[in-house]
DNA sequence: CTGAAAGCGCTTACAG
DNA sequence: CTGAAAGCGCTTACAG
């Protein structure tokens, strides 16, 4: 560490500009209120010492932070990609800050990562993740907004703005019905989410007189990669499947790449459903059929709640069902 | 904002186990220094209060932040989210926090997010984009370590972990030529690396005896959903490329999707070459011949220079060549 | 529109 | 091993 002169401070910035510390500081944050000769003087000051606020003590003084957390399972292969890049964009843009933990799947990591955020004393928690006992007694106990993104738990901590999995495991065993298609292979991620569609697809489809499904088991993230031993599952059957149900739009292109390099045509000889409309659903060839969420709307309800809760409002609703959307394309 | 006692402070949890604010704070710090019997009353207290500890505070006092910035352009489409996942897995689990900053291809941006790090007074900012004057002006009356990964930079600001893009080009160049290809068509996207590694290929490949290349430009990040208009640009020439050399393993995919879909084989009526070596490389069908550079090995430096810093030793050297490795696959 | 002063919740020599 | 006290760099009523 280069030895420095210290950083200069608000009150270097005063003493350069003959005001107080005060009126640098009301400078800072509510210009209008400064008369203009002064302002000229503080911008100087400003422009002279090189003077960058320290955050931290602003922060401790205003007791508030200007700063959010995300909390996600990972960054390689996420569903969540698009949605978080949008936030962090609308974040920054009204200036917040934004720290990230990357949670894994697991529960600890989880928890000590919200203790983090909240000793820094975010405005607001974002969590894509299952939120345990712990996490829900450290909220509550503290001024941080929770916000659950990407599913409607019964009983949110703070609020949740996602939608339903089951009734889109629902919808895609409706569409994959009234296609035709007579012998479904699920492809389901060891996740709580990915459940509740594989839930909400089990009892449409037998509702709607078919025998149960067969199905793959895969580990989280669901990816490209498990493609091949997914497929190969479905070669060894007797009783072969006529679509896929992917939990991702990755793991779907994945299948198409290995059913056309054992010579099927997709759809034709093998159907294929997406799950995200991540980009590549609609670049792929075929394109892939897929459920949109609307991350974009997601992060606008997002960015609305932690605006209440910075404004002291409160925001109009525990739960924001955002919906989704199948969007049919060629690969089914 | 339910309006709740305000948070527990230490000075509560002191007040509780019967002892000073600096015990406690001792204790929170530096276990070991504080009496078994006066440990087993604070860890009372701080279950029985729920005390959380405020790190704005904690910081402040301490002058150290233990909160590092990364910045990168996107995450979607991202070269970097293997290297930077496993970055904020190493930060997080050596008790660091870390902040995130999108700077797009936006300067403006980056340089605001620069200051929002220094702001926050992180122990580093690691950025894998260029950093302009201002950047290198703010970043050195700092404290904090400036880390530029993966390029090398002749003069970095702080500390630079990376490779010579321009060499990774050259490579790339003496490789085709050596499988015998005649006539290449580049991909570049409009960033310095990317023309960095255009030019080490460009400049290689005809020192070898060759005529230029064909190539397509394309924004930035350099994604799969580019495939389409490159593999039309190519269909359009009267002397067709025998390999397409791209900066990303996705849009080498994209091409192989276009090239099959097409009718063509890969590698046989065209190769296809990416950059990066996501492990889709590995896994698509041909698999892809691309450049592979240590992600981990990044994260690993990236720390070591970290703790240096936190410690207040120096790093040993300013600038850190991680190198590339060219790795053969099926793709060309 | 501006200043003096108290306070935010910690840490850390210093003294014992 | 522990406590009293000063200090970190800001913000914000309050008074003028």
């Amino acid at each position: 560490m280069p030895n420095l002169p210290k950083a200069p401070t608000l009150n270097d910035v005063a003493r350069e500009a003959k005001v107080s510390a005060a009126t640098v500081s009301r400078f800072l944050n509510n210009p209008a209120v400064v008369a203009e000769e002064t302002a000229v003087r503080i911008r100087a000051a400003i422009e002279l010492t090189g003077y960058i606020p320290n955050a931290l003590a602003g922060d401790l003084a205003s007791n508030k932070s200007r700063m959010v957390a995300v909390l996600i399972p990972h960054l390689e292969h996420s569903l969540f990609n698009d949605m978080i890049e949008r936030m962090v964009g609308e974040m920054t843009a009204s200036g917040n800050n934004v720290m990230i933990g990357l949670t894994g799947t697991s529960r600890d990591r989880t928890d000590s990562l919200v203790r983090a955020a909240l000793s820094r004393r975010v405005d607001a928690i974002i969590s894509t993740g299952p939120a345990s006992d712990l996490v829900d007694s450290m909220v509550s106990r503290s001024r941080t907004l929770f916000i659950q993104v990407w599913e409607l738990p019964a009983d949110p901590i703070g609020v949740a703005i996602g939608f339903s999995h089951v009734d889109a495991g629902r919808d895609i065993a409706r569409f994959l019905a009234s296609r035709g298609y007579q012998r479904p292979h699920v492809v389901t991620a060891d996740s709580p989410r990915a459940q509740n569609r594989r839930e909400g697809f089990f009892t449409e489809w037998q509702a709607l007189g078919h025998a149960p499904p067969s199905e793959s088991i895969v580990d989280m993230p669901t990816r490209f990669g498990h493609a091949r031993r997914v497929f190969a599952d479905i070669r060894r059957m007797d009783k072969r499947p006529d679509v896929v149900v992917c939990g991702s739009d990755h793991l779907a292109q994945g299948l198409i790449v290995e059913a056309q390099g054992a010579g099927l045509r997709v759809p034709d000889d093998l159907g294929v459903i997406g799950f995200g409309n991540n980009t590549i659903a609609g670049e792929m060839r075929p394109t892939i059929t897929s459920v949109d969420v609307d991350g974009a709307r997601i992060a606008r309800e997002v960015m609305a709640a932690i605006a209440c809760h910075q404004e002291g409002r409160k925001f109009p609703s525990r739960k924001v069902d955002v919906g989704f959307r199948l969007i049919a394309r060629e690969s089914v």
